[in-house]
DNA sequence: ATTGACTTGTCAGCGGCTGACAAGTTGGGC
DNA sequence: GCCCAACTTGTCAGCCGCTGACAAGTCAAT
């Protein structure tokens, strides 16, 4: 029932990886749409099917490195001090990115680029915010000035989808400028304008 | 230059209708992903290459309707008083949603449950949903204390998508009652979350 | 009635994705 | 070291969404 040994699981991983890093190159090389599965599977000296055997889909490939987003995120969140105001809470949590874009915008540049140009990964992006919706919205609603009680309370959650828009936002105003503002007052800006009495 | 004859437009606006008709139908009665393109053409009796000349995707006949909600919705913002601050202005453009699940609450039901509970179809709403923000950001801008000038003002387009966020909460939360909370008051509760000052 | 614009079906093909099967590889207990 | 069971792999065949090309047909306007 443990799955997989440990070592086979660790192969596997690493299988995982080169994909990923193979598979990227060509993406931002040729673009996401030109480039084929077979060509991916073909980079790394393995079949079209074997692909699919590690990552259920081709998009997968790109949205595999925002699914750990979300924990990171909703892990930062709860983190804040308990006193700290819910919409402040958010906004301490993203730092997490933005020093991530100031150590190194490349990345970050690099990933909001394809997932924008590419609807069918922008659309998939935008979805699983939800999730992080769902992921942060619990550590929402302890911030609340009547704390939020039952899931019928739907300020956890607008507040987490609020936090997030005005991040998306930022975000694209930051690859608009190239990285070169800094994204923590472009998240700043947007978040003040949602709430202006904050931080 | 002036494209096709009235008389061919109208038919092939006919023939689209009756095409979302019929495809609605299978979508609800079977799913959407159960429901392959070749059937729907059956179904109206036109080969699948004809369905395709109608509708770019099969996802189009679906997101189509979300298409003019859009175009409704910044209309109704435009129209609201110029003194209205402007998340007051977005609450107030949402009523025509709120009208519209109050007349009759099956159609939106059904709409938004298939396009949840589709991860193709939600994924595609909410990208959508970022050229609804693209279309309010203008009427958003002028009701701002400072109004917003350039396309580098992010407050616009931060207050349309937290507003649309707010949005999607509501109608989630609506459609998880089976309808029988008020659609209104849902949004009212999201948004007051986001904004405690306002109306 | 003819012409030219428009629509249609058919066919062939690509790319993402999946199930099934057979062949091969490998980790771990003996 | 050997062996077996577990795991991985490639191949093949097929579905589905989607597209280009072509030929046959329909229809509006003259």
């Amino acid at each position: 029932m443990p799955a997989r040994s440990d070592l086979r699981e660790r192969t596997r991983q690493a299988v995982r990886a080169e994909l990923v890093t193979v598979a990227w190159e060509l993406f931002v090389r040729q673009g996401y749409d030109a480039t084929t599965v077979d060509e991916i599977a073909a980079a790394v000296g393995m079949s079209q099917r074997s692909f699919f055997r590690y990552f259920s889909s081709k998009e997968d490939i790109v949205l595999g490195k925002f699914q750990a987003f979300g924990e990171i995120l909703a892990d930062a969140l709860a983190k804040r001090p308990g006193e700290e105001d819910a919409w402040t809470a958010l906004r301490r949590a993203l730092d997490w990115f933005v020093g991530g874009s100031e150590r190194d915008p490349r990345y970050g540049l690099e990933l909001l680029r394809l997932t924008d140009q590419t609807p069918a990964l922008k659309a998939r992006r935008l979805e699983q915010q939800t999730h992080w919706q769902e992921l942060l919205a619990p550590h929402v609603a302890t911030r609340l000035d009547p704390p939020a009680t039952g899931a019928n309370d739907l300020r956890p959650a607008a507040l987490a989808g609020a936090a997030l828009a005005c991040m998306n936002v930022a975000n694209a105003a930051w690859v608009a400028g190239d990285g070169n503002q800094s994204l923590g007052r472009l998240i700043d800006e947007a978040m003040r304008a949602v709430r202006p009495s904050a931080f």
